[in-house]
DNA sequence: CTGAAAGCGCTTACAG
DNA sequence: CTGAAAGCGCTTACAG
């Protein structure tokens, strides 16, 4: 089977390539029934479809969104995706994932990526701050449209669609407070200090701390997978608390795990933490421990689905536009509590 | 700051095109240095990218592999893609990710993407086999560069890389008979009948009940998450079994929460399942579940990194020799027992 | 060492 | 109603 394109298709059905093009985008002009017939005949016969790239060059226009996230298998992210591509699709948009996987190299390839004119406008949820800054400021000033999704970059001025992380984050402690607890730690992965999320929780919970009489206390840990992390030793080299705030769900897992290996009465514990967790089916005494927990959990969840929504119908009114709409929005979180 | 490209870089730099285009892709021509770093600076002074578009539009490639599977936030395709992706970058190709949520139509659109010329080969998990096959046969008469992962579509000759889902299953019923099981249960969710990989696993199932003499019993279900699912009464019209083959560990979640509302006496069943699954934190009773279930599970987890590999390297090999590798591999599994 | 020119497959004023 | 022609931004023979 040959290759066929408008130029074949203009010569088969002995038309100009300008009709070809009209008929087969559905332009509303007036043909010939007859002709337009003929079009879509010889088109269908070699099973043309159309080669997007040239007609994106043309156009100057792929109407894609570009996601970049850093990966993850699981969890918010995870979501986050689904809900934006699958309204995104709804709203007549391609989506083009970019997975970072926490990589400085792989992200800063991703956003080089933009002004390579694969997508129309992107979604950004950065995760190596100091690299990217000057890539999304570059994009700023080439006006490609541009909406952070969760977190933001300082100094780069572009909607932020997110949680309240602030507040977010002071309304748990406040409940771990209000559950008589003082000795509440902040734990928190810090592989990624500059991530605006996390800061704006740290904020939340140390304001909650400080409006209540206490002090913050905050615990950083490293983590590569379960094999690379600090959290065992930084935890033993002090008594166990009371009450643990994680910054998110996504390293419960580990923080039972490890609370497990150092022996604490985990029953004893208040968890409050963002996002709900996954147990592996072969964490071992999963069961006993998901007992002892029962009645000393709190969860805030996102809307990753309004957040998604929010995120596109903000990116698509920018791209549309032309210019950029306001200074973001929250989306409130629900409250989980077992 | 105005849009750069090829053309203004060479007038800036007094040279032509060519020179330009040699240089800024490091092709190993002799330029005299000092021209060299001319190009160069114009380029880095100008932020230039190169828009690639233009390039694939010429060259007819765009290093780009597209990976078509069925959405998964969680399992054994949100860990392939993960593998394929960071290897396929390791081999110097991006990657394209397009998710069909299990949605005809929006299968149909992807696969139609392949002959945009957007990649130069697809690794395909196909989901609706009938609206596929077409397709399907269109790029392999396109000569496309096509790796079925996981699963093929009957008809289309195309290397498939997989786990060995007929024997894995065989050995996966075997090692249930060989507790002493007699009455065993394969339930398996059929909105994707024509699915290779669940055709496959029933064939094991099946060969390993009737070489021990038991009759072969299959249970079908439906499912549109935790809603719209059928399994309590299908479940509910016949006595509890002595132990379940459940297809996919995906569904185990479901299976667990089903049993529990049947009243099942969980402990004295057994189960046996493909991939690993994971326990929603809020899940009711997961606790008392787990603890349960201790030593009656048996599950045989797919090797996402060494499928992802072989089907990068098969796909890889068939774009650059311009010809089909074997009939595909088989990648061993791992057992578990728990 | 270097450049002029054709062409990848589209789209769209512009001119009948 | 319909067509000839320019141009999107690259790459690559081909010719000095």
């Amino acid at each position: 089977m040959e290759k066929i394109d408008m130029k074949k298709i203009a010569q088969e059905a002995n038309v100009s390539m300008t009709l070809v093009s009209q008929v087969l985008n559905n332009r509303n002009i007036r043909v010939a029934e007859a002709t337009r017939r003929r079009i879509l005949d010889v088109a269908s016969r070699y099973q043309y479809v159309p080669n997007r790239l040239a007609a994106a060059l043309k156009l100057k226009r792929t109407n894609t969104i570009a996601i970049l996230v850093p990966f993850t298998s699981v969890g918010f992210f995870s979501e986050l995706i689904y809900h934006i591509e699958s309204y995104a699709l709804d709203r007549g948009y391609n989506t083009l994932v970019l997975n970072t996987f926490g990589d400085k190299k792989k992200e800063e390839n991703a956003l080089q990526f933009y002004r390579s004119q694969l997508a129309d406008g992107f979604l950004v949820a950065a995760q190596n701050v100091e690299t990217n800054r000057i890539i999304l400021s570059q994009m700023k000033s080439d006006s490609i449209p541009l909406v952070f999704i969760d977190r933001f970059v300082d100094g780069i001025e572009a909607p932020t669609v997110s949680s309240d992380h602030v507040e977010t984050a002071y309304e748990l402690c406040r409940k771990l407070i209000d559950k008589g607890k003082k000795d509440i730690v902040f734990i928190r992965r810090v592989d990624d200090p500059e991530n605006s999320t996390l800061r704006g929780r740290v904020a939340g919970y140390a304001r909650a701390m400080e409006s209540a009489g206490l002090a913050p206390d905050v615990l950083d840990f490293h983590f590569e997978g379960d094999e690379g992390s600090d959290l065992l030793e930084r935890l033993a080299s002090r008594p166990a608390p009371e009450a643990v705030f994680l910054h998110s769900g996504f390293y419960m897992p580990h923080l039972l795990k490890t609370c497990e290996r150092l022996g604490y009465g985990i029953g004893a514990i208040d968890f409050g933490t963002v996002d709900g967790f996954l147990i592996p089916f072969d964490f071992s005494r999963a069961g006993e421990l998901f007992e002892m927990m029962r009645g000393n959990i709190t969860v805030a969840v996102q809307d990753t689905r309004g957040i998604a929504r929010r995120a596109v119908d903000a990116l698509i009114e920018t791209m549309e536009a032309g210019s950029s709409v306001g200074p973001g929005s929250f989306i409130p979180v629900e409250w989980k509590e077992l």
